[in-house]
DNA sequence: CGCAGTGATGAGACAAAGTCCCATCACTGG
DNA sequence: CCAGTGATGGGACTTTGTCTCATCACTGCG
């Protein structure tokens, strides 16, 4: 899987700074709770695996109490796909794509967002090692096929709003999904800080071929 | 989605009624327990919903205890997901389908398999049920999720040991999906007895059809 | 007829997930 | 200096899921 990857931890370095006089009260109300929590989660799951970290343990790591952590996420999983923007990211893009554009090209222009706005160079050592860790793990591995299946029905709603009759819309977004895992796979494999954008559209490519040897 | 369905509750009827002489016991060392446990999970569940049901309220009301369901599913949601034997049976489906038959073709000569063997007339009605259960609530859609990526996969494999090129293997197993999940989606909203197998194959028709307008 | 063995079950203790309520603390504005 | 706001902490509580041990039904054997 490829499309439902990092949101959290995107905001990262923002506030930061603004009241660094006061730091002896503890970690308590320094900004940022719930990217402390996602990176503590994160070093917590590679280090001892999913199941042998508890919340409490995360919460402790990051500074903070059980209750702040389930105030930030509805769960244990979804610290590590809390932000989400990416939903609408997509949607966007194929919105924004040329009114000529078939499906498939709208497909592609969400495909290059996401290689500008997410699957960045910098980020590429980040988001490998988060989807190892998800990876790993049948719970994790559970979140993400739904995560995955919610972005399928946005771009295919995005899709139809288009014109794309509906049949249509579902394949190509379907399409997308698989070319966009296949990107990512290949692109977190690539040592080098090559560009997902064309990995992506090369991974769309290729899905299309391969459509016709069916 | 459709291609992950019932599975529990198809070795139904069969000891029954070889020691109906010790009854008074209780219910306890009847036979069937993990079918009485599906049975009255689904019950309970679309009564009070799946969030208000409580792992005990199943097992007692299928004259169990919290062990025992337990014993016979990994967890809460695994309840209505138990059998699964769809995987095999679609594998085992797509190898013995004529070797001159293209991937889309095998992939057909599964969903005919599931039409036999599974989506069949009778247990059309339970298997809706069922389903409904399952969109309403986003744990068990999450599993389902889960469950069909596996599926995917089992595909995807099988054609791969047709000599299926890896990527054509991998699309060629998405679009059965897709077509799967279109045809339960017709299947379920038909009133007649109408045959899963031809439906499913009128939707890998128009699936496949889809493709080229991309 | 009785007696030990097997296998499914039940009961209860336990850890962790997740929910809820309320007190507390840091900071804000008057 | 004081009241208000919002994020936090703590702890009680329910439920899920695990584990261990005793129990019961039925089996086969002497």
């Amino acid at each position: 899987m490829g499309l439902c990857l990092i949101t959290a931890v995107i905001t990262v370095a923002q506030v930061h700074g603004t009241k660094s006089r006061t730091l002896l009260p503890m970690a308590r109300w320094e900004p940022n709770a719930a990217e402390r929590l996602a990176h503590a989660a994160l070093d917590l799951f590679a280090e001892r695996g999913y199941e042998n970290t508890t919340v409490i343990d995360i919460a402790q790591r990051a500074g903070l109490g059980k209750s702040t952590f389930f105030r930030h996420f509805q769960d244990k999983r979804e610290v590590l796909f809390g932000g989400g923007a990416m939903d609408g990211l997509l949607v966007e893009a194929i919105a924004a794509a040329p009114a000529t554009a078939t499906p498939l090209e709208a497909v592609a222009h969400a495909l290059d967002a996401a290689g500008r706005e997410v699957f960045t160079p910098a980020r590429r050592e980040f988001i490998a090692r988060r989807q190892a860790v998800i990876a790993a793990n049948p719970e994790l591995r559970e979140r993400e096929a739904l995560k995955n299946l919610a972005l399928i029905a946005s771009m295919t709603d995005a899709l139809r709003q288009r014109g794309v009759p509906d049949l249509t819309a579902r394949v190509a977004a379907e399409l997308g999904a698989l070319a966009s895992t296949i990107a990512f796979e290949r692109w977190s494999r690539t040592a080098t800080g090559d560009d997902f954008s064309e990995i992506a559209r090369q991974a769309l490519d290729d899905v299309q071929a391969s459509t016709s040897l069916c």
